[in-house]
RNA sequence: GUGGGUGUAGCUCAGCUGGUUAGAGCACCAGAUUGUGGCUCUGGGGGCCGUGGGUUCGAGUCCCAUCAUCCACCCCA
């Protein structure tokens, strides 16, 4: 049996690949216009880091993990996420030594063993961006206004922005007494896995998909009033910056990251159309995580997209992108013995940067042309007999089907001339 | 991890209640007189009918398993 992609990946195809490149392209100069540079780092980590960093109680942890054994038997992980290796970058190049905050992207394939579905890949594509060492309020505004540009650029526009605080360690802390309080009296209404998991996280329960548990939660308290004075007034901030840019929200209190390390600020954007992924991009705050990975007690806030999801949601808006990768020209050679003499034709159009391309499988003249018409080309040059003896070539326009004989020194321009 | 749908040419699919050399459209290649594309016509190449078992005189068609894929749950981007 011939041997096919694993589970869960798949190939990027011309003419999908263009589609990729145009994204990305879109979504780099935006983020670099917001002051933010690039970070590459390595795809695999050691396994640890994810364990401290993304909270070893979280699914992507306990169950979703490509964790092998190197040849030393080092315990090493496919990367499921972008924020933890950032941070140990972060530590490990003592970057908090310099000019704060630091203002990072980074882009790149992550890894997470999940049943494959619409949206939802084994080995996926995160665009995201980290910034250490502010808590300014307005710095979360920002991060969303760049979220939201990003969306724009690319020519998104009928999305969700759902906003909560999850407040600090200790207005969770307050907020999960409140919870499980108010949940244990009804717990029997609520599925199974919310009785497992109410006591260890009850905010989990407030984002339950089970219609029962959300029926059963409503009229529940909100975090959001278990915020101290210090959270309130961060949030507050937040939100009233995003209102006077313009910027719609929802306030979600139903909104709780799946990431353990996540404090204050956490927002999603949700296009429903792409399916039941919905989730293009989310991120949020999370002041304790440096700490926690060992570094010293530095801010941080964050987001991350998925490409897929931004296809789908870009596929489902006609018209939005329509890269096509045409060809300029096309030289028909029309004898083979002129075959070493077509590449220095070639080879002239291209310093000239015209993109141009010819036949390599001895195709007939008409097959020539019928090979040029389904590269896109533009133009047409004849190389034959007639025109090597006259020192000159004839140039078809494929659009007007004009056609003329110029003199070889004057190619390059008639033929600019044409596709200007 | 749970539930359901689907696997026949490169692509989209047809193949009636099991019956002989498995089809169509699109795509690809070649022709329709001399060095000319998009339309049309003609011809051609290409399928271990996902894989492995089983039932049967006989399986693309029925049964089981397995793999893959899709949709949803879950989780998340």
């Amino acid at each position: 049996m011939q041997v096919k992609a694993p589970r869960g990946t798949y190939d990027i195809l011309p003419p999908d690949s263009a589609k990729w490149q145009y994204i990305e392209k879109i979504i780099y100069e935006t983020a670099q216009l917001f002051g933010y540079s690039e970070i590459r780092t390595p795809i695999f980590e050691h396994t640890e880091l994810f364990e401290r960093g993304v909270g070893e109680t979280t699914d992507i942890v306990t169950k979703e993990m490509y964790t092998f054994a190197d040849k030393s038997d080092r315990s090493l992980t496919l990367r499921p996420e972008g924020t933890a290796s950032s941070v140990r970058a972060l530590i490990e190049h003592s970057i908090y030594g310099g000019v704060m905050p630091v203002k990072w992207y980074y882009s790149g394939p992550m890894f997470r063993y999940d049943r494959p579905q619409t949206g939802r890949f084994r080995q996926f594509h995160q665009f995201g961006v980290e910034v250490f060492g502010s808590n300014s309020p307005y710095l979360d505004a920002e991060i969303i206004m760049l979220l939201v540009k990003i969306l724009a650029n690319l020519g998104l526009d009928d999305y969700e922005l759902h906003l909560n605080s999850v407040g600090c360690p200790g207005c969770r802390e307050n907020y999960r007494q409140k919870l499980i309080a108010h949940i244990s009296p009804i717990k029997e209404k609520l599925c199974t896995d919310c009785q497992a998991r109410y006591q260890k996280n009850p905010l989990r329960v407030l984002d339950c998909k089970v219609k029962s548990c959300q029926e059963a939660i409503s009229g529940f308290p909100y975090i959001y009033d278990s915020l101290c004075d210090d959270c309130r007034e961060h949030y507050t901030k937040v939100k009233s910056a995003l209102e006077d840019n313009h910027i719609k929200y929802i306030h979600d209190n139903n909104l709780v990251r799946g990431l353990d390390y996540y404090t204050n600020t956490a927002f999603e954007i949700h296009i429903p159309q792409i399916g039941s992924q919905s989730a293009v991009g989310g991120g949020g705050r999370y002041n304790g995580l440096v700490k926690e990975c060992g570094g010293p007690d530095i801010p941080g806030i964050g987001f991350a997209l998925g490409m897929e999801r931004l296809l789908l949601a870009l596929d489902s808006m006609p018209g939005r992108i329509q890269p096509e990768v045409k060809l300029d020209v096309f030289l028909a050679v029309l004898d083979e013995k002129y075959n070493s003499q077509a590449l220095q034709v070639l080879d002239r159009l291209r310093n000239s940067n015209i993109k141009a391309d010819r036949d390599y499988n001895g195709r007939s003249m008409k097959a020539q042309m019928k090979y040029a018409d389904k590269l896109g080309a533009q133009v047409v040059i004849l190389m034959g007999e007639d025109e090597v003896n006259h020192g000159t070539f004839t140039i078809r326009n494929m659009n007007s089907r004009e056609q003329l004989e110029v003199e070889a020194a004057q190619v390059i321009p008639v033929i600019k001339d044409i596709l200007a």
